[in-house]
RNA sequence: GGGGCGGUAGCCAAGUGGCUAAGGCAACGGAUUGCAAAUCCGUCACGCGCGGGUUCGACUCCCGCUCGCCCCUCCA
């Protein structure tokens, strides 16, 4: 079956084949370690995981590697030529803020002005939060998740080689940039060429910062100073790589080849970020492609507006699973989500629309996670919990297989189960298969058997439990009252009550 | 100003140049229930941002407009 993904370099819907049959090579922009990752980064780092795991769903080996940018660069908009503050820095002045409110654990970084004690905590979290959502690439660091601070000779390797072919100089302020006149292609990505760059009225180029530069759109490979929280020694003085760089690097390095076949990342990495990769890697390669296709996830929405601090819905994911989020009318909303529940919200609507991240759209989330746990138990109880192997020619796997395939339509191969998942197929073996496979994409069908995820909280906490069976007790008593006031107990602490033929159930809200 | 992406019912969200425009949530009616929840059955867009055009026929193709989002400065 053709895969088809919509490729921003040509800005078409293209028929996807690997350059090698035998391995998918694919690198994916990851987070910056300053911080806590938002629910905004982690839609663009799970669409990267839907698009390694639907190629897998295809019967691709894929090698997937993502960058932690771990390196501190600066904070304003002079950046690109490397003033301002120190990421870093600003980071161990939030470090040391979380640690008196107690949103960094104390211990957890021993000396927030060591920048490596810093990066190291928040790529930490980050991990455990890829992981916690099912981030396949979470799973394989150190190997496939590079730090750009352990491969600064591979970027001064690089460098160099862009300085001797001629795409690089060093400015008469001892800054190593890269010359854009010299790549022809500059702007191919992201339709900036050189000449719209120009004229554009909200072009502005900001005067003295330029001053060093042949081109106003030159950009920073190495800036000598070695006064910056973080650096290295390089030919060309003491100091630290620009921002782009790593990630030419550390795709080439790890994937081990010039030209790859994918390259994912947010919207807004399009320009200027991947264009000057594109710049860097085919200066020093000598290659017309970087990666053969480049696949962006649009923005983020919290109930349908920008994330922000002040409005308070700049949710990080820990802020989400722990119930610190605010309903459509601003109340918090106090219950815990669980993990698959946020997982779907962040995949369950097309990657190249805008996502609208909303409570009700947790609830609805939380519901199908639900329905898919419930039927995966029932087909387990039919079938004794062994699945039967299932091709294409299963029919609900097929549909499923034609929207993955067409640009990853998620929502329409949801569109697809939800209402199977309601049947109660004739050869549940071969529907639990089907699911399973399924599940190896979508990964919202809790890992653990379905029937502890759902029941744990009755069995688990003894308290519910004894007010459920307070609750049958006076229900046997035909004391109603009573009855009606376990049970609203019971569902102020985050439990749905439900009467079965054994007696009354609490099972634990997903969210 | 330039470069892109998107606007489908109360909400989320598929889809097609021509059968009755998926699916989910919510809502409503019914079964069930002590009442609920869960479950099951049923109802729920004569219209797909607006205006033109192409066509025998467009929500689907083209043009204009409008709204939203991203980028042109660090940003998933």
């Amino acid at each position: 079956m053709p895969l088809r993904f919509y490729n921003t370099l040509s800005n078409e819907l293209e028929t996807f084949v690997p350059a090698d049959d035998a391995t998918v090579r694919m690198y994916s922009c990851g987070p910056t370690v300053y911080d806590f990752a938002h629910i905004g980064n982690f839609r663009s780092f799970l669409f990267a995981d839907i698009v390694r795991r639907t190629l897998e769903f295809f019967g691709h080996n894929v090698h997937h590697v993502m960058n932690i940018t771990d390196v501190g660069h600066m904070t304003d908009d002079a950046g690109a030529d490397g003033a301002g503050e120190d990421k870093m820095q600003a980071a161990a002045r939030r470090v040391k803020e979380d640690k008196k409110s107690g949103r960094v654990p104390d211990g957890a970084v021993a000396d927030p002005d060591d920048p490596y004690q810093i990066a190291q905590y928040y790529t930490d979290c980050f991990l455990e939060d890829a992981r916690t959502l099912g981030v396949k690439v979470a799973f394989e660091y150190p190997d496939n998740i590079l730090h750009a601070t352990k491969n600064i000779d591979a970027m001064q390797e690089m460098i160099t080689q862009l300085l001797e072919r001629g795409h690089a100089y060093v400015g008469p302020d001892g800054v190593v940039y890269y010359s854009v006149e010299s790549f022809p292609h500059y702007g191919r990505l992201s339709g900036n060429t050189l000449d719209r760059l120009m004229s554009g009225a909200g072009g502005r180029v900001s005067e003295e910062n330029q001053a060093s530069k042949r081109h106003p759109a030159d950009f920073m490979l190495w800036k000598p100073d070695s006064t910056h929280i973080m650096k290295w020694d390089s030919p060309w003085g003491t100091g630290y790589p620009g921002w782009h760089i790593e990630c030419s690097c550390m795709a080439r390095k790890r994937l081990g080849t010039d030209v790859i076949d994918i390259h994912t990342g947010g919207e807004d990495l399009i320009f200027p970020h991947h264009e000057c990769e594109i710049a860097q890697t085919c200066g020093a390669t000598g290659e017309e492609t970087f990666a053969r296709f480049w696949m962006h996830a649009r923005f983020l929405l919290v109930e349908g507006e920008k994330m922000s601090k002040s409005k308070g819905s700049f949710y990080t994911v820990r802020d989400v699973l722990e119930g610190r989020i605010r309903t459509e009318s601003g109340q918090p909303a106090g219950v815990r989500v669980h993990p698959a529940v946020l997982r779907l919200e962040l995949i369950k609507s097309h990657y190249r629309g805008n996502m609208n991240f909303t409570h009700k759209g947790l609830m609805d989330s939380a519901g199908v996670v639900r329905r898919l746990t419930e039927f995966r138990t029932r087909l387990e109880h039919a079938c004794g919990g062994i699945a039967a192997e299932v091709d294409f020619d299963y029919p609900i796997l097929a549909r499923f297989a034609d929207c993955l395939a067409d640009d990853l339509n998620i929502a329409g191969a949801l569109g697809a189960i939800l209402p199977w998942a309601s049947t109660n197929p004739e050869d549940p073996a071969a529907a639990l298969g089907a699911l399973n496979r399924m599940n190896e994409v979508l990964g919202v069908v809790p890992l653990a058997t379905a029937a502890a995820a759902v029941e744990d909280a009755g069995s688990e906490n003894s308290e519910i439990e004894t007010l459920c069976r307070q609750l049958d007790e006076a229900r046997a008593q035909k004391d109603y009252a009573t009855a009606d006031a376990i049970r609203g107990q019971i569902q102020e602490r985050g439990y749905d009550v439900k009467t079965s033929p054994a007696g009354t159930v609490a099972e634990r809200r997903l969210a």
